[in-house]
DNA sequence: ACATAGGTTCCAGATCGTGAAACTTTTTCG
DNA sequence: CGAAAAAGTTTCACGATCTGGAACCTATGT
């Protein structure tokens, strides 16, 4: 419907994109999906659904509710309760998070250096209509947003090798980049103002592990309209001091 | 190779078969898979494999690192994040879980009602060589677990419309299952002997949420040589302990 | 600049997936 | 309780779809 213009047919996978469209169906949905909802929803034969659902299903990827219906499998179940690497990390944040979105009523994000540059792994939405949209899961270049800044500065991740640019205040200079990096080890926090989307304005502070390295990055990111220069500098200091209460309650070794 | 007798053919899902087997090996590893790696590991042609790996990416299921190769893509970590419903609670009890487990030496295990039973979302190994395995992501019936049990008593599961057996000691009476539960509701918390897997024994007790309803269960679980009948109330107090220390820091509501 | 490895695209052929319908199982309702 | 409908599974002949070898790119290193 909306991408009639310059489309490629990619062809050779049918089936696959078809079972790719109905796990996808399945582990988004809040409730089991049953075979005849995913017919109706895919528009696919019946037979076939059930084939696929049933090849989905003995690799482990999916599972039959006893209530009836599929959900996620214990392959899936396995790789989200695993990919909690960083379940610890977000329970422990989570109520910082939570008293800095309620002060701020911006969005709060919590993200780690991956392997795509910085993913989102947390992410407290603010009291606003008009705030940053779920991007948990996604990843961002590390160049261009205020997490990847801090990240970069406490020796958590690392200059990119290109940087791309996002909009035209994206910086694409590396001595640029370097003097931000520079400032933002020097006061602690990081901004980017229009560099990854017109627009948006984000403050990050590092969360610092036992080492003094950053293992993570905290930032609060919101609408140019709300969030002034002059607005930074509090914003860090308030994460800064909700994330030392955090850390001040757990036994936090060196720092 | 293993499983000659008695299989049935499958068939009708070739390509989906050999997705799903690609895309586990992918989410199944620590590091991202180049192409070269997964066709030596699968055998397929170099092209099938590259088609394959496009359709997954395509989807979204996978994503290109940028050091090259393939890892879980935005779905799956918007998956593994969001079935994050759990998260916080697995970072808040996770040191507790460890304190466990170093003063029993056994595995202790964090559980919740799931779909198909009862799910374990976390759990910390002891020190044993001879312990659980790593049970994560996966579900057992309610009426032959100490976690299924407990949480029945406290309300946080129904009990199951059929008790299948698993050994010959699981409790397949209703009346001799509602016993159980009327004495866990009692003491406090659940044990089982032998009724999952012969020789596997373990003890449970509820966590409770705001409204007096079971959410989860933690449980210690071992042999039966050294989990003896007499243990079982020290370690019922012993996480009991633990799980209210922890929900003392946090402002517990009622309980 | 050359060589090499890793990755993508192409294409003819036949294997493999498709979908309608028959069949089985489960649920609903009179 | 039994009939009827709904939900799900299996079958099978047809041909569209996937396959895999080879040609073709394109980075990376020497």
């Amino acid at each position: 419907m909306s991408e009639e213009l310059g489309e490629k047919p990619v062809t050779g996978t049918q089936s696959i994109d078809r079972a790719c469209d109905l796990l996808i169906r399945v582990i988004n949905s809040e409730d089991p999906q049953t075979l005849s909802e995913l017919v109706a929803a895919t528009g696919l034969a019946k037979g076939t659904t059930s084939r696929i659902l049933s090849a989905l299903e003995r690799s482990g990827l999916l599972a039959r509710s006893t209530v009836g219906g599929f959900e996620a499998g214990p392959v899936l179940n396995q790789f989200a309760v695993r990919g909690g690497a960083y379940t610890a990390l977000i329970g422990s944040l989570t109520p910082a998070m939570e008293r800095i979105a309620d002060i701020t009523h911006e969005t709060v994000s919590l993200a780690v250096t991956g392997h795509n540059g910085i993913d989102n792994i947390a992410q407290v939405e603010g009291s606003y209509l008009l705030g940053s949209r779920n991007w948990v899961g996604e990843s961002v270049p590390s160049h261009c947003s205020a997490a990847g800044k801090v990240l970069i500065a406490f020796g958590g991740a690392t200059v990119p090798s290109t940087l791309a640019p996002r909009t035209t205040e994206t910086i694409t200079d590396f001595g640029l980049l370097d003097q931000h990096i520079r400032k933002a080890r020097e006061v602690g926090y990081a901004v980017i103002r229009n560099e990854l989307e017109q627009g948006l304005i984000a403050v990050a502070i590092p969360v610092l592990g036992a080492n003094g390295k950053a293992i993570a990055a905290l930032s609060v990111s919101g609408p140019a309209e709300r969030i002034t220069p002059g607005d930074e500098l509090h914003i860090a200091q308030l994460m800064r001091r909700e994330l030392n209460q955090v850390q001040g309650l757990q036994q936090e070794g060196a720092a």
